[in-house]
DNA sequence: TTGAAAGCGCTAACAA
DNA sequence: TTGTTAGCGCTTTCAA
């Protein structure tokens, strides 16, 4: 049962006594077939087990009825979650998803897009952090390409965006509000959009008052929490807001393990609300992101984008803080 | 800059002033050029920004270059790496992968599969549930078919395997040499393949004593942890095996937050020591599984049998118990 | 409503 | 080494 003697639309059109046009006709339904035809053709589409060769279709159309998504690290939850998303609801159009993973390499990620773009008919790119010129050169294979979680100075391209500047700065007052003044931000690279709309809500929210904020970004691939909990107490710092559930959960484990105790002696806050930060102890306090919800309006943008390619599409959506007890009061009583 | 004015290899030939037979030997390096020819035609290539159409080829090839692959649960971190790694692994192979889930409906899986099939050069089909006849039915579309985590009666189908039976053994001995005598295996779903060898590893290991044991299979998408816990508690059980680190921890949480300490009244382990087994207070007694070699292992049985079809190969990898605090001596205090 | 025929863009057998 | 030619299996004008 070789590959070779598969059914073709011609071998059906055959049996069923009609040309392979009509055959075409009825499985696609494009055009009306005579009743008695079509009873023809299904019959010999039964008989043959026939099923179309999708390639074949596919060049005959032009369209490949599959999108791409490129993720900087499909690990992270985040993205597992957004990818999972944008599968199912795709699926529901008959679309399927190719996955690609940059392994946080930026230079990659516009050669995985481009070489997805050429089988694809549209391609997402998550949280990109290569540079606007080589992301907007993407546009011009004249194919859809939606960036999530990437603002451009031009609006000229689609997006779907989560707002984490309310969330963040929410946090952040919250941590003041508990007597905190020396604040750690930690954790992202420093060329990640949503990692500089955090840090900038952290600098709103924190500006004026006696308050130290410092940004400690991470830019190895897997981070030595122990020296970066070494610098969070050499720094003094009493709060640390990370810029994710995992960071968060990390260095938290690593400070309990030094024998610092959290939220006692130092506060800590997650990013994502993923599944992670309630079943941890102590609960994290973080921002919930709907992620879920962005894959599908990423889905809804890139969907309505292939059927009219000059849709440009600007959706946003807006993180909300969570409080749980990983934060506390600043206390007064000496760290060993 | 519509998609109809992309270059063709016609459009490269003429411009090189050759055929467009000789541009695509020259691309696909399948036959010697000549120098001269070679370089008009990479100069015309470069001249019009040529990129080969990758459906026209896939049609007159007959080859996609796309491996699909089916899981269950893509949420599920054991499954993401094992993605991620099957991503990268057949990157360097030039292939690329198309991600479906089956949301842990049994009856979508072959299906799915199915689908994947007409598109791909092969699927690997992860911890499928389905019957083996249904199964076994996908290899009569004449394109490699994988299974991960499956066994079947007869040896003609690859398969890619964890042996998880020696590591449960490990971690149900070690619980009875904790002093534990009435212990509960959770979660997991009845007809899973690696649920059965855990299961049956604990049947194993806890023979002949004066032990009692409980299966209490989960076949909810989102478990009741609450009434897992009380059902744990009324068995009076002093010691519980999950299927996996995220049913250890989703448990461990909820017994914690009913006034139950962990370890202290009732010790638990995980399975497949995911980083979450070791974030976690307190850390997980579990085993691991290599997963990422798992993926390796998926992709180099794959690349074989898309070669040769008549490939058929069994790999094995075998998972190994991870002791650490979640597990400890049996108390004989009573509980509250 | 139907069929014939011309592609879609590429590869590969064959001949030169 | 090169070009000609005939497909790969489907869709879709165009004419009937």
């Amino acid at each position: 049962m070789s590959d070779h003697n598969r059914a073709t639309i011609r071998l059906v059109a055959r049996h069923a006594g009609v040309s392979p046009a009509t055959v075409s006709r009825v499985l696609s339904g494009s055009r009306q077939v005579s009743a008695i035809n079509r009873d023809k053709v299904l019959g010999a589409v039964a008989e043959l087990g026939y099923s179309p060769h999708i390639t074949a279709q596919n060049l005959a159309t032009g369209q490949s009825r599959i999108i791409g998504v490129v993720v900087p690290d499909l690990s992270n939850p985040h993205f597992t979650t957004l990818v999972k998303r944008l599968i199912h609801a795709s699926a529901a159009d008959s679309y399927e998803v190719l996955v690609a993973d940059s392994d946080e390499v930026v230079d990659t990620e516009c050669s995985l897009a481009t070489d997805l773009l050429r089988r694809c008919d549209g391609v997402v790119m998550c949280n990109p952090r290569a540079d606007d010129q080589a992301l907007l050169a993407l546009t011009e294979h004249d194919k859809p390409v939606l960036f999530v979680n990437r603002r451009f100075t031009t609006s000229e391209v689609s997006t779907a965006i989560t707002d984490v500047g309310p969330a963040m700065e929410d946090i952040t007052r919250h941590v003041l509000d508990l007597g905190h003044r020396r604040i750690a931000y930690v954790g992202g690279r420093v060329q990640s959009y949503l990692d500089t709309q955090r840090w900038s809500a952290i600098q709103r929210a924190g500006a004026g008052d006696d308050v130290e904020l410092f940004r400690l970004p991470i830019d190895e691939h897997i981070p030595s929490w122990t020296s970066i909990a070494k610098t969070v107490l050499d720094l003094e710092c009493t709060a640390v807001l990370a810029n994710n559930d995992i960071g968060a959960v990390s260095l938290a484990a690593t400070l309990t393990r030094m024998g610092v105790d959290v939220p006692g002696d130092i506060s800590i806050a997650g990013f994502d609300d993923t599944p992670l930060a309630s079943w941890f102890t102590p609960a994290l306090t973080t921002a919930r992101i709907r992620t879920d919800e962005l894959g599908e309006v990423a889905w809804d943008a890139m969907s309505q984008m292939i059927v009219d390619p000059s849709t440009v599409i600007h959706s946003m959506l807006v993180a909300t803080a969570v409080f749980r007890e990983s934060t506390a009061t600043r206390s007064t009583r000496p760290r060993h």
